[in-house]
RNA sequence: GCUCGAGUGGUGGAAUUGGUAGACACGCAGGACUUAAAAUCCUGUGGUCAGAAAUGGCUGUACGGGUUCGAUUCCCGUCUCGAGCACCA
């Protein structure tokens, strides 16, 4: 019988389907395993072979765990909520609702050829309104929650207002907008508008005004993480900082948790890196600089100064601070600008003001700033020293000024040597009379008391000094900023706030979800405001509704959860379901989201948890990041000027334009010139420079995409080698997280590999026939050496060599003509998780009812793969070294053991006497003399 | 500029924790079967030198050093590529 790929597919594609084989339930009799795999969001593309790699490798461990008896949670669903689908709406006038549930509905059936062993009936979607509900619902969660530092998580801004009432914020440690403190009597006296604005600054969802990166072709603001190279990730539109009351989320306040969490991850050292980098905490201090301005603008604290805080990691430098500077955005700019200096520093700031956050990155190497006309005095050496401004100091970073060290900073140092500032080194040795000193390295100098400490014993010293003199204290920055919540886009959640008298209001809960409602058009208003401003009756008993919508990652913050109970209308999900599933276990996705959604997902994921609705701090204990599978384009050179294309290794003795040509009629770099001929009527009297009778295709790694004409889709490789082989080809390819070109020339060795398994099953005359005899011991050792090696593989997903072992068992197996059920039947179930329909379909002819999916994982003997003693000896360098080869299965105690006996009973070897036994640990043993 | 990762045949990639480098597969070459092709099967395949041949020598994991009985693996330096961050004080 042959190998019918498409016949068996469909018939186990239906069987897994109508049977609701992958269906779990929570189940406390067995261990839970949750593998998830970043939701797709379905474009109108739909998926190439690219797409499915990391799904691939998720459902391979899925069903791995399954047949080691764990009760595995593996669902899938749809982030649907985003910018392509408004944008098509916008230019089509197609509902976004219509073209998702299309696109949608076009991923389902690609991924159900695939044969994935997903639970379909916990699907979720995030534009879904009973899904949305939730996502609405922890926002007015973070909306009625404050952080306290004290306690160090998320409480209830009730408790806040209790206090308030009593005795003010002078006590209260939280994380907050503004410093300003008040007291009871304030408090209790202020207008409902006045507390609500002041309760903003503790909200973890909260209303603020920002700088935001506005982007005016999308007309929309965008998170930090959305923003690459000051231009927008999706359209690459250009993007400018402006200052925007906007919904935030305060994700600073997590900063903390969010970088000791890491350490308990199992994920990818690299990916671990980008987050810390991305928190980036430093550890420094703060010092007040008094500064005075000699001409105000306006008259009042002038003459007495003012306290200049900066934020410094090198306070052993103090001693060289030779000039201050602030940000352009600084308050302290219109209190320090003297009259003298006013025009020269506005024209500055609106020149500031002015840029695009890519003019301002393309210029980093051009020195800008203006002097404000102000001097503070150096603490340490009471010298004068001036207040410039400049845009290279950033407003949103510690207090937004900062003091110059231009001797050991080297953006100090370029500004000062613009502006002849004096340049002082404090630390010996050192040159600077061409670039500044960064290191933190070396022995202090002009510098008082400092002087003779190493750098790093003057940071603390110099510390202690500030902290005496009571002008500073030690202090913690970080780099992570809030998260902007807000979009002026009409295909996202709804926020459920409305505007009692201008006061931001939250709606009742009873009141979720809050409907995405009908527009007439997609765009914004006349007067700009967002799509949902068209809404009609767009309020809540007569008030306006907030007509921004939540960005993406809203909705993907917390999906994981949701798959824990899917259709719950009570509850995200219920503390039964999230105590048996708790958090994911592998997941699996690409490296993209490392500083978008996997940030927003643990922040979110720590919230909840604050509030007692999920059992675990950390959503995502180990994950895997699957590489791109990039495209492999091809090339025909034309000729300038003529219709004649000439083949690659000629087309340097002509004047040539690469063209990309359609990858489906190259093969193996050759092209099919008939077929290119009927390409299109341009090219259908092309003439061809052959070599050695072939026209042979120049080619490139490039993006997978139309434009390069290069993409694959996995319904081709589904109709001519099956789902079966291009999952072991995907996995084939290479390891899981490496990026790598997609060659589907290689798949014929996997397609050979799958029919060689089938033959085995087969006698000459394709009857189904296994043997029920003893098998022998070669082809027992070749079993367990695969049952071993594919465990470990496994585990360690190195699905790429498991893959290879699989083909060397087949290979041995084949020669031996084994058709020994104790054998095949194992090597089914061990087969099953890569190929599960060739699996099911033997499973079942070999008189099983069940599926594969719930086999027992086969037990591994390793005492059944043992190489025979070998004992050789070599000699080197007039000494004599012996290799002793013992078996694998031994322990390294048991290999310890061995060698002593062996030096004990053997003193010498070959006349010399054993100076050294050296024991590697495992099986490999030297002994030299 | 800073941080992290990588560099192995014509190609994708193996190589346990330092222990026979190149598993497995593609491609290529030769052969068998066939009227022929496809499919299938067999043999060879890092480079180089010697040999009629079996075989053997040398060399070889980006480059230059080091540690070690032994290095693709560990350490130092250089180069190249990839990813991330980018005036974060």
């Amino acid at each position: 019988m042959e190998y019918d790929f498409l016949k068996i597919e469909r018939k186990w594609q239906e069987y897994w389907s109508k049977n609701k084989t992958f269906k779990v339930e929570t189940d406390k009799s067995r261990p839970k395993y949750y593998v998830l795999d970043m939701f797709p969001y379905p474009s109108g593309a739909g998926l190439h072979v690219g797409h499915p790699l990391g799904y691939i490798a998720s459902d391979i461990y899925s069903r791995y765990m399954r047949l080691r008896g764990y009760n595995v949670l593996h669902p899938m669903g749809y982030d649907a909520f985003g910018l392509p689908a408004e944008q098509y709406a916008i230019q089509t006038g197609q509902h976004p609702q219509k073209t998702t549930e299309n696109n949608i509905r076009r991923y389902r059936e690609q991924l159900d050829r695939i044969g994935f062993s997903f639970d379909w009936s916990r699907e979720v979607r995030t534009c879904d309104p009973s899904y949305y509900k939730w996502t609405q619902w922890a926002f007015l969660k973070m909306f009625g929650h404050y952080y306290d530092n004290n306690s160090g998580k998320a409480e209830p801004v009730e408790k806040l207002v209790s206090i308030f009432e009593k005795e003010g914020n002078a006590n209260v440690n939280a994380a907050c907008s503004s410093e300003r403190i008040f007291d009871a009597s304030e408090w209790n006296s202020a207008t409902e508008a006045e507390k609500s604005d002041i309760l903003m600054n503790y909200r973890i969802a909260y209303l603020g005004e920002t700088s935001v990166n506005w982007c005016a072709k999308l007309g929309t603001v965008l998170a930090n993480d959305e923003v690459k190279e000051g231009i927008s990730v999706r359209g690459g539109f250009p993007v400018i900082q402006k200052k925007m009351k906007q919904w935030q989320l305060r994700v600073s306040a997590y900063a903390d948790r969010l970088l000791n969490g890491l350490d308990d991850l199992q994920w990818s050292d690299s990916l671990k890196e980008m987050q810390r980098n991305w928190i980036g905490k430093s550890t420094g201090t703060e010092v007040v600089f008094k500064t005075f301005n000699p001409d105000p603008v306006n008259f009042n604290a002038g003459d007495k100064g003012y306290d200049m805080i900066i934020f410094t990691t090198r306070a052993d430098t103090i001693f060289g601070v030779t000039f201050m500077v602030l940000a352009p955005e600084s308050e302290w700019v219109s209190k320090l600008t003297s009259k003298g200096q006013k025009d020269a520093v506005d024209s500055y700031i609106k020149q500031c003001a002015k840029k695009t956050e890519r003019e301002r990155m393309a210029e980093t190497r051009t020195v800008t700033g203006v002097f404000s006309g102000s001097y503070s005095i150096n603490p340490f050496t009471g010298k004068k020293i001036p207040v410039w401004i400049s845009e290279y100091v950033l407003s949103g970073y510690g207090t937004g000024a900062i003091m110059a060290v231009p001797a050991h900073d080297s953006r100090d140092y370029a500004f000062a040597r613009k502006f002849d500032l004096p340049i002082i080194p404090v630390i010996e040795g050192c040159d600077v009379s061409r670039e500044s000193f960064d290191a933190k390295d070396g022995i202090m100098c002009n510098s008082g008391f400092l002087n003779g400490k190493t750098v790093k014993e003057a940071i603390p010293a110099a510390l202690d000094a500030v902290e005496k003199m009571h002008i500073g204290k030690k202090k913690t920055n970080f780099r992570i900023r809030d998260a902007i919540f807000s979009r002026q886009r009409y295909w996202g959640e709804p926020f459920p706030i409305y505007y009692k008298d201008g006061i931001a209001t939250p709606l009742p809960e009873s009141e979720l979800p809050l409907m995405l409602p009908d527009v007439d058009k997609f765009l914004p208003t006349e007067d700009g405001e967002p799509p949902l401003a068209r809404a009609k009756n767009w309020t809540y008993k007569g008030y306006p509704l907030e007509t921004s919508t939540m960005p993406g990652f809203a909705g993907s913050s917390a999906y994981y959860l949701r798959y824990m109970d899917p259709h719950n209308d009570r509850e995200l999900v219920s503390r039964e379901a999230d105590e048996y599933w708790r958090n994911v276990d592998l997941y699996v996705g690409g490296t993209e989201h490392a500083t978008g959604h996997l940030i927003y997902s643990r922040f979110w994921n720590k919230f909840l948890y604050d509030l007692g609705y999920v059992a675990e701090p950390e959503p995502f204990r180990k994950l895997v990041n699957q590489g791109m599978i990039q495209g492999r384009s091809n090339f025909v050179y034309r000729i300038i000027g003529t219709n004649k294309f000439v083949s690659y290794n000629l087309k340097d003795k002509y004047e040539t334009t690469p063209i990309h040509v359609n990858i489906n009629i190259v093969d193996n770099d050759k092209l099919d010139t008939e077929a290119f001929r009927k390409l299109s009527p341009e090219y259908a009297d092309a003439e061809f420079i052959l070599e050695d009778g072939e026209y042979v295709c120049g080619y490139a790694v490039e993006k997978m995409s139309k434009s390069m004409f290069n993409v694959v889709n996995p319904d081709n490789i589904c109709d001519t080698y099956g789902a079966d082989t291009l999952r072991l080809y995907e996995m084939f390819l290479g390891p899981v997280e490496q990026s790598k070109p997609w060659d589907t020339k290689g798949i014929d060795g996997v397609s050979r590999f799958l029919r060689k398994f089938w033959k085995l099953f087969f006698d000459d005359k394709g009857v189904f026939l296994v043997s029920e005899e003893k098998p022998s011991a070669g082809e027992l050792k070749t079993l367990h050496k695969l049952i071993g090696k594919v465990e470990e593989d496994i585990e360690a997903f190195s699905y790429n060599t498991s893959v290879s072992a699989f083909m060397i068992a087949v290979n041995e197996l084949s020669d031996m003509k084994c058709n020994k059920r104790a054998v095949l039947e194992k090597v089914v179930v061990l087969l099953s998780p890569f190929a599960p329909h060739l699996c099911e379909e033997l499973w079942h002819l070999l008189g099983n009812e069940r599926s594969v999916s719930f086999a027992p994982f086969p037990c591994y003997d390793a005492s059944l793969t043992v190489e025979d003693e070998v004992e050789y000896p070599v000699s080197f360098n007039g000494k004599t070294r012996f290799k002793i080869n013992l078996p694998r299965s031994m322990s390294q105690e048991d290999v310890r053991k061995e060698v002593i006996e062996y030096k004990d009973t053997v003193r010498y070897l070959n006349g010399r006497q054993i100076r050294k036994i050296i024991v590697v640990p495992g099986r490999i043993v030297n002994v030299v003399c």
